[in-house]
DNA sequence: ACCTGAACACCGTTCAAGT
DNA sequence: ACCTGAACACCGTTCAAGT
């Protein structure tokens, strides 16, 4: 009859799912765990801890690949990150908060830190390819996601613009930085 | 006596250089104004138009630069939006939301867009390299910008984050990889 | 051109108490 | 370990009307 802390997030990525961030407030989550609205603050305590846990649950996933060379397991780590993001709705604007208040991990972050370092990259520039990826990732992913939104409740038509190409053409160019830097210094 | 559109951004401004963006409601903006709440929607339909107005106001001076190689202005187009943000307490969210939503000007993406161009690159490696330096620097800020208004309340102490160099390390990243593109093709 | 009065339908969060 | 009752102090927005 009682919910856990999981059921708790597993109800948020259900108001994601059919609804929106909008939609997520205490009160709905609440509502559809068939409780009172202050009964979730025994398991967090308030709003921004929850979208942070929120946040690691839905990048929990994202691990670095084993094969191919360092430019193309960088690139393999952006790619499923924006995956993940884009398997929950308005998922990205929960990370970027999440990231930005400290309540979160930033795990994946230091996944492509790791990734770029074992393919040859010096730590600072190691640091500077997994911020670009990360930030790249987060940010086009919350453009995308807010239109989504807005073409489904119909306040907009469609935009035109072509996210998934937005994307690869980013991260070619970071994944290119990460290439010259990687023979620069094994020159 | 009456307030004009530019009035209600300067207050607008106001509040986030006294407060936060957590203190930017209608109602407050309307009574520092000396006015009712529902008076502002008399110059913006809803608070969200508002805030595009206002990302668009705080990137407003953000133009390319006319001397040196295309990586430096590329370079110092990316510094420069930077400092607009950082002008500007939580304007990084605010700039973040309003790309998002539509109804603001991308016009520093074209910005950066056009000096990538005239530096010799492609269309499509121009826009890569614009779409990544503009998601960091927002992305990026927005973090610094969070941190900076939790450290004022006290919610937390230093990050031991240095803002300045994971932005310089990453900029590095995408410069370098702009270089590369621009050595293949005047190959 | 710009503002008010009055209202609607919400929020997140706290505290003491209950099982 | 998990929840309720009751309340506090807010939000954004709408509508008709006023000057």
């Amino acid at each position: 009859m009682s919910n856990s802390r999981a059921d708790v997030l597993a109800a948020a990525r259900a108001i994601l799912a059919e609804h929106s961030l909008a939609d997520l407030t205490m009160r709905r989550l609440a509502t559809d765990l068939g409780v009172r609205p202050n009964a979730l603050y025994w398991h967090f305590p308030n709003k921004q801890t929850m979208l942070a846990a929120l946040a690691d649950d839905i990048l929990a996933g994202v691990e670095p690949s084993r094969k191919g060379s360092a430019p193309e397991r960088i690139r393999s780590a952006a790619v499923a990150m924006r995956a993940a993001l884009l398997d929950v709705p308005d998922s990205a604007e929960i990370v970027s908060s999440a990231w930005a208040s400290g309540l979160s991990t930033r795990s994946t972050l230091e996944t492509i830190v790791t990734v770029a370092r074992d393919g040859g990259l010096d730590a600072q520039t190691a640091d500077g390819v997994a911020t670009a990826v990360c930030q790249l990732t987060i940010g086009l992913t919350i453009e995308e996601q807010t239109r989504t939104q807005m073409e489904r409740l119909g306040v907009t038509g469609p935009s035109g613009r072509d996210f998934d190409s937005e994307f690869a053409r980013g991260l070619d160019v970071i994944v290119a930085g990460a290439r010259a830097q990687t023979a620069v210094s094994t020159d």
